[in-house]
DNA sequence: ACATGTGAAGTTATTCACAGCC
DNA sequence: GGCTGTGAATAACTTCACATGT
């Protein structure tokens, strides 16, 4: 509940969420989830009952067998662990289709976590308002990440402007990446890239898919 | 080298995919690799070298010390797990912002696996061709699924269409999905479901980004 | 009864370490 | 000498099984 110094892995960070997600958008009969059990969070978040109560315990929250697990107190909970305090501010470098759409689908979707500038040579989009969120010619990055305490950095470029992209924002001080250019990211260790590569999710699928035709 | 029933887990195929893509795009010297080095792809694609022989290993993929790996070879041979002969068809749902961001990244970028028809219920796409990609309303779906031997889909409607949108394709022998809504698929085991939750990657950053800061 | 909490076992993934080969 | 190929060891993750609580 207070110590913030346990270890949780990757995995169990994506999970916890998922579960925050799943709880504040599932309403039970119209009003908020009261208590939720393990298997019914499990259900819900497309998870095993078992993994989400190790989870739950590795963030040091506990239930009662009798009514389950406290809704908002286990919101509480999660949010001490994935919100910075003050919320954490976000730069998204590129403007281009993909760059829109996460803004598009970022915007006052988390109030901790939001997306504060956007970047783009294009001076199409430069010192416009796209999405609720003010686009700045590359030129100002250095200005705007400071006075804007930026602390995390979306890379929405093509390949080849992605590692000047993230050099230019460690710089200053970024010290995560979400990255959707295909390519890998040179950052020291101290740097947490987020690698997402589309083509890769959509060949696994493809994959899969033939597999249950033959 | 021939035999297609190895089983290969998600995570190699995912690995796969991306030391095509890498072996595709750099070029050494302004032409195409001759061979490699697994240290040299390893690094290029983000992993270990031993990783890197691992899953050349479990394809059955050899090359020699002296030379390192053949690479058209070897592109060959990833193709043949990757690829199905004939192609495979993609239906996207949804023409929202993210839907038309997948279809500007997905158009002619991978040309065994494309997006072959979109749908949307808005009028205002319905019957027009976006980035390439012709886009008609919901109710074309069983006769264009079937015409053009659609056999996954890419989920990008809101959460709360998403299950009929499956269940619809899936009716209609559809096996696998990459859904970006952030809802869990119910779908029997046969079908495979690749979940993408750009909410929860983002969130993820957040967490490691602010663990260095402090 | 039925749920939580958790040690122990099982499973999967990655790395170590080194033999063999240009 | 540096690289491939791979058994063995290690690490990471998930489930099993059951003691405990209400």
């Amino acid at each position: 509940m207070t110590n913030d110094s346990i270890t949780l892995s990757d995995k169990t960070i994506g999970r916890l969420s998922l579960y925050r997600r799943v709880l504040e958008r599932t309403p039970k009969n119209n009003k908020p989830i009261g208590h939720i059990f393990s298997h019914e969070l499990a259900a819900l978040a497309g998870f095993s009952a078992v993994l989400v109560r190790r989870d739950l315990m590795t963030i040091g929250f506990s239930g009662n067998p009798k009514k389950g697990y406290d809704a908002a107190e286990l919101l509480d909970c999660i949010g001490k662990f994935l919100d910075a305090p003050g919320g954490t501010n976000v730069a998204l470098i590129g403007v281009g289709n993909l760059g829109r759409a996460l803004l598009a689908y970022f915007t006052y979707r988390r109030p901790m976590l939001s997306i504060v500038a956007a970047f783009d040579a294009n001076p199409e989009f430069t010192n416009r308002v796209i999405q609720g969120c003010r686009c700045y010619s590359p030129d100002d990055m250095e200005r705007v990440v400071q006075e804007k305490n930026i602390r995390m950095g979306i890379i929405a470029v093509p390949s080849v402007g992605a590692q000047d992209a993230a050099d230019r924002l460690m710089r200053l001080g970024v010290t995560g990446f979400l990255n959707f250019a295909p390519v890998a990211l040179r950052v020291p260790s101290s740097v947490y890239v987020n690698q997402i590569d589309m083509t890769m999710e959509l060949e696994k699928v493809a994959f899969y898919a033939r597999q249950t035709k033959e």
